[in-house]
DNA sequence: GCAAGGTC
C-alpha cells in the first residue's frame, strides 16, 4: 500500500483545500492520468486527494433504443436505462482505478447532498471493481473551513444508500420522461414534413416545459387582459410648511369632473390626517447563486447564464467563493471579519470598512442552507483595473457586485420615514405620499437601488392648505409586462423547478429551442412555443403545470428517507406519466398540426429575418468600407 | 437527436 487513505472529492477545489487543511506544508501536487492530486502526510499516514467533476456515469438507454425511427417511444417507459461513462469523465475512472490499488481505505469527501450522495455510490462502483477489498468512509462536511472538514475527518459516516437512490431515480425518470415525449413531439412533425431542420427537435422536459408554461402564461394574461379607463384628479396644495401635491381616483368620468369643479370652487383643504414613520429596511440577507442571478439582471444588465458564467471564472481564479449554492446564511466557522479587513482599503469603501471593523458587526441570515456551501462572498479584495483587465468589464461588475453585497450583509439597516398625509375637501379625499432618507446605513456601500428623497411637509390633523392647481388625467390601466428573468427565476424558485446551478441553463434550454425570446430583459414566446404550451395543456394539463416539478421532488424524498424502494417508486411515477403519454398519442395529429404551424412560422421567419439581416450587414460594410477608404486618403 | 443534475 502506498497510501493510507485516499481522499475522493467532488471537484478539485475541495480536493486541494483539504490538503491544505489536513496536510499543513506537507502538500505535494502531482497528476494521474492527467487528474490533479495531492499528497500529503495526515493521521501518520501518506495521504493522497483527488477530485473528480461532478457526475462521473450517467444513464442512457441501450444503443439499439436511441434509433429515433425504429422505435416507438413509448417503449421506453419498459426499458430499464444502463450506467454509462461520461463525456469527458474516462480520465477520472482511469486515475481512481489506479488508487484502488495503492490504498485499503477511500474516503468519500463529497458534497453533502443527495448529488454528492451519488457521485459517491459511483466512485465506489468504480474503485471496488478495480479492488472489491477497499473499505470506504464517508466524511460529511457543510462547508469548506478549515474547522468544518477537521470535524469531518474525525467523525466519519457510513455512505447512505437511500440519498444515493433518490438522485438515480430522479435520473431514470428524467430520462424516461425526457425522451420519450420529446421522440413522440418530434417525429410528429417529422413525418409531416414539418419545417424542422436537420439536427433540431423539438424538446420536453420536466424542468424547461413548466418554464416555458409561465411565460405563454404571462402573454395569455396581457391578451386576454381588458383595459379601463380611470380618471386621476391631481391637486397641488400649498401649506406654509411647502408645497405638495395629492391625488383622487375615479371609475367615471363625470364623478372626476364633478369633483374638480368642487375642488376649483373651493379652493382650499383641510389635513384630516398625517404620518411620518420610520421604518428600517434591512441589508440583504447573504447571497446565493439565484439571487446573484437575478440582481444581475437586474442591476447589472447580465443575463443569468452570463452571471453564472462569469462567477464560475472569478471563482476558478480565486477572487470569490463558489458561486453555486443555495445557502443565505453564513457557517460560524467562517471568518468574516478577516474577509472584511481585506476591505480596508478598496474602492473608496475603505472608510466604511475601517468604521465597521472598529464598531463590530452582526451579519444579516436568510433561512436557506444546502448543507454543502456557504453564501458567496468575496475571497479577496481586488482592483477594478486588475478585474478589468484579466477578465474584462462585465466580470468586474459581478465583482464588485459580490464585493458590495458581502459588505452590505454586515452593516447596519437603513431608515426612511414614510410620510403619508390625507387632505379632504368637502367630501372628497386626496391622498399625498412621500418619503424622507433618515439613514442610508447599508446603502453607502450598495449603491444599486437606493431610496431617493421625495419629501412632504410636515403638517398637523386640521391644518388648512389651499389648492395651487387641480388637474384631472385620464389613465388606461395596463396589462401586466412580459415575464423578466428575475420574475422567472423567482417564480421558478417558488415551484422548486431546476437547482441554484441550473435554473439558467432550462431558461436558456427554451430559448434555444426557440419556444422564447429575450428582448429587453423580457421573455416574450415564439408562436412555436406558445403553441407548444397551449396544446399540451389542453391534451395533459399535468404536463406543463409548474406544479408538476415539486409534486415529483416530494415523492423522491421518500426514497431518501427510506419509506419506499427506489424501484417501486420509479415504476410508480413511469406508470403515472404512461398515462399522460398515452392521452397525448391519442391526440398527437391535432397537436402535431399546430405544431407544423409554428415551427413554420419560426423558421420561415428566422429565414427571411436572417436574409435581411444579411442584406443589412452587406450594406453597413460597404459604408465601413468607404469611411475607411476615406480615412487612408 | 431526448432530461436534469453534477462540474469547467
Amino acid at each position: 500500500m502506498i497510501y493510507g487513505y485516499v481522499i475522493v472529492a467532488e471537484k478539485n477545489s475541495v480536493a486541494r483545500a483539504i490538503a491544505s487543511f489536513l496536510g499543513g506544508t506537507s502538500v505535494k501536487r502531482l497528476q494521474i492520468e492527467g487528474v490533479p492530486a495531492y499528497e500529503f502526510n495526515w493521521n501518520n499516514s501518506r495521504s493522497l486527494s483527488i477530485g473528480v467533476s461532478g457526475h462521473i456515469l450517467n444513464f442512457d438507454f441501450p444503443k439499439e433504443y436511441n434509433k429515433w425511427n425504429s422505435i416507438d417511444p413509448r417503449q421506453l417507459f419498459f426499458i430499464k436505462p444502463i450506467l454509462v461513462t461520461r463525456e469527458g469523465a474516462y480520465k477520472y475512472i482511469k486515475a481512481l482505478r489506479q488508487l484502488a490499488q495503492k490504498t485499503s481505505t477511500v474516503i468519500l469527501a463529497l458534497d453533502a447532498d443527495v448529488e454528492g450522495e451519488a457521485i459517491a455510490f459511483e466512485v465506489m462502483r468504480i474503485m471496488s471493481q478495480a479492488n472489491p477489498s477497499l473499505e470506504f468512509k464517508r466524511a460529511w462536511f457543510s462547508a469548506i473551513t478549515r474547522t468544518d472538514i477537521l470535524e469531518a475527518f474525525k467523525n466519519f459516516r457510513k455512505p447512505n444508500e437511500n440519498l444515493a437512490n433518490k438522485a438515480f431515480s430522479r435520473m431514470i425518470v428524467d430520462l424516461t420522461i425526457g425522451a420519450s415525449f420529446t421522440r413522440i413531439l418530434t417525429l410528429s412533425v417529422e413525418k409531416r414534413n414539418g419545417f424542422l431542420p436537420k439536427g433540431k427537435f423539438l424538446s420536453y422536459g420536466p424542468c424547461q416545459t413548466p418554464v416555458l408554461y409561465l411565460v405563454v402564461k404571462r402573454e395569455l394574461e396581457r391578451e386576454n387582459f381588458k383595459k379601463k379607463k380611470y380618471y386621476v384628479l391631481r391637486v397641488k396644495f400649498e401649506s406654509p410648511e411647502g408645497v405638495f401635491t395629492g391625488h383622487a381616483t375615479f371609475d367615471d368620468a363625470s364623478k372626476a369632473n364633478e369633483a374638480l369643479s368642487v375642488v376649483k370652487s373651493i379652493g382650499k383643504g383641510i389635513v384630516a390626517s398625517s404620518e411620518y414613520v420610520t421604518v428600517n429596511i434591512q441589508p440583504p440577507v447573504p447571497l446565493n447563486t439565484v439571487y446573484l442571478e437575478s440582481r444581475g439582471s437586474l442591476f447589472l444588465n447580465l443575463r443569468p447564464k452570463e452571471t453564472l458564467a462569469i462567477a464560475e471564472t472569478l471563482y476558478a481564479n480565486g477572487y470569490i467563493s463558489y458561486p453555486r449554492t443555495e445557502t443565505t446564511r453564513y457557517p460560524p466557522t467562517l471568518n468574516l471579519k478577516n474577509i472584511l479587513s481585506m476591505f480596508s482599503e478598496w474602492e473608496n469603501t475603505g472608510w466604511y470598512v475601517k468604521k465597521l471593523l472598529l464598531k463590530g458587526f452582526k451579519p444579516t441570515e436568510g433561512r436557506e442552507d444546502d448543507k454543502a456551501h456557504p453564501p458567496i462572498y468575496p475571497t479577496k479584495a481586488a482592483s477594478k483595473n486588475e478585474i478589468v483587465r484579466k477578465f474584462g468589464e462585465k466580470a468586474w461588475r459581478v465583482y464588485e457586485y459580490v464585493a458590495r453585497h458581502f459588505l452590505a450583509t454586515l452593516s447596519e439597516d437603513a431608515i426612511i420615514e414614510k410620510q403619508k398625509i390625507i387632505v379632504n375637501i368637502d367630501k372628497l379625499q386626496f391622498q399625498a405620499e412621500g418619503r424622507k432618507v433618515v439613514y442610508l446605513g447599508f446603502y453607502q456601500v450598495y449603491p444599486y437601488s437606493v431610496p431617493q428623497d421625495d419629501p412632504l411637509p410636515y403638517l398637523l390633523k386640521g391644518e388648512e392648505v389651499r389648492v395651487l392647481e387641480a388637474k384631472l388625467e385620464e389613465r388606461t390601466t395596463q396589462p401586466p409586462q412580459y415575464l423578466s428573468e428575475a420574475e422567472l427565476l423567482a417564480l421558478m424558485k417558488k415551484y422548486g423547478i431546476g437547482t441554484d446551478a441550473t435554473m439558467q441553463e432550462h431558461i436558456h434550454t427554451n430559448i434555444e429551442r426557440k419556444y422564447f425570446i429575450v428582448k429587453n430583459k423580457r421573455l416574450i414566446p415564439t408562436p412555436l412555443g406558445r403553441t407548444l404550451a397551449v396544446s399540451l395543456y389542453e391534451t395533459v394539463p399535468e404536463l406543463v403545470l409548474p406544479e408538476i416539478r415539486g409534486r415529483m421532488e416530494s415523492k423522491l424524498v421518500k426514497i431518501a428517507n427510506g419509506e419506499v424502494s427506489p424501484e417501486e417508486l420509479v415504476q410508480e411515477m413511469l406508470e403515472e406519466f404512461l398515462s399522460y403519454y398515452d392521452k397525448l398519442a391519442q391526440n398527437i395529429d391535432k397537436v402535431a398540426e399546430k405544431l407544423v404551424e409554428g415551427l413554420k412560422k419560426v423558421y420561415q421567419e428566422e429565414d427571411s429575418e436572417a436574409s435581411h439581416a444579411s442584406a443589412k450587414k452587406k450594406s453597413s460594410m460597404k459604408r465601413r468600407k468607404t469611411t475607411r477608404q476615406r480615412k487612408k486618403i
